[in-house]
DNA sequence: CGCAATTAAATTGTGCGCAATCTATTGGGG
DNA sequence: CCCCAATAGATTGCGCACAATTTAATTGCG
């Protein structure tokens, strides 16, 4: 009655489709939206949001860094990193210098209260494996399947319209 | 050799889990991101963002809502809902009037406008699964892992410190 | 060398997500 | 009946994500 029978093949469950529960990228989001709670309980005492957190981590384990480098990472460009930076820096914990070879970049490092979070930030991952209730295995192979739906996405992301098929 | 076995219980992979290439919530968020530029591109014709298109979505398959009752759908308290309904409205698309037997609900309906829109959103879902790569199985399976891991980290989220075993 | 194209960040504007607060209606108990 | 707790939405404030624009430094090409 609400779907008038297209005479395609393929279009059948139209209808199964646009149903909120059968969707991925719902699932997604909501799983998203549930780890940044967990993250955002497990990262007020260091006063810190999920991506600052995001940021720490890269520049304790890689040292000082170029915010280009670090948009790599991370996936984010400067709109959403320079605001969250000077947060970063205003927190003391990084320190923003321009660099000496090309006075473009911006290099990102930790200032000493910045170093000394990592301590505190040690037990973080520790609580959210235990706040998944996976397994390393479970969850690499989840990681596995995400990562290829990201690159499948980033894929067709890439031609805005062009769907020779339709 | 990025994983000493280290002997004491906990303090092991601190290192391991502490690599941004290691997180479960990072490869969440990059699917979750990259799944919005798809979506962003194939909505922009509509007129609509991803959670207007969930709104729209429930609408259709419900038929009219109480804002309580879509936010339970979506997941999405009424600091989100409010302005986003009240674009919608703005846009033509839906229709806001106080519940006649509870004056503090109000009912959200479809107004022609909205209605007709389903036919323009019906290939929507269908160039959404071709962007993925994934079969139906594979789908269904990765949703059935996130909703666990959904239903994990919600549970999780309720206990803010109380860890007995650390 | 000098000037155009490129590149790195920053800025602006819009919308989402969430916490905290506020307003108005409802319903229950003294 | 009146008051108070509970409930539904709306509002405010902050931070993130992203597009589009701007500024400044660098590179490259004639």
């Amino acid at each position: 009655m609400t779907k008038p029978p297209t005479s395609t093949p393929d279009a059948g469950s139209a209808e199964d489709f646009l149903r909120l529960d059968r969707q991925l990228c719902f699932s997604l989001n909501a799983a998203s939206r549930a780890f940044g709670a967990v993250y955002r309980n497990l990262l007020k005492d260091l006063g810190l949001t999920y991506p600052q957190y995001l940021v720490m981590l890269a520049l304790w384990e890689h040292g000082e860094l170029p915010v280009k480098r670090l948009g790599e990472l991370l996936r984010l460009d400067s709109g959403t990193l320079s605001p969250l930076l000077k947060r970063l820096e205003s927190a003391g914990l990084v320190r923003r210098e321009r660099s000496v070879h090309d006075e473009r970049s911006v290099l990102i490092g930790l200032t000493p209260a910045g170093t000394e979070l990592r301590g505190r930030a040690a037990l973080v991952p520790r609580r959210i494996a235990a706040a998944t209730g996976f397994d390393l295995d479970e969850a690499a192979r989840l990681r596995a399947l995400l990562d290829r739906l990201t690159l499948a996405l980033d894929g067709a992301a890439l031609d805005g319209a062009p769907s020779p098929c339709d």
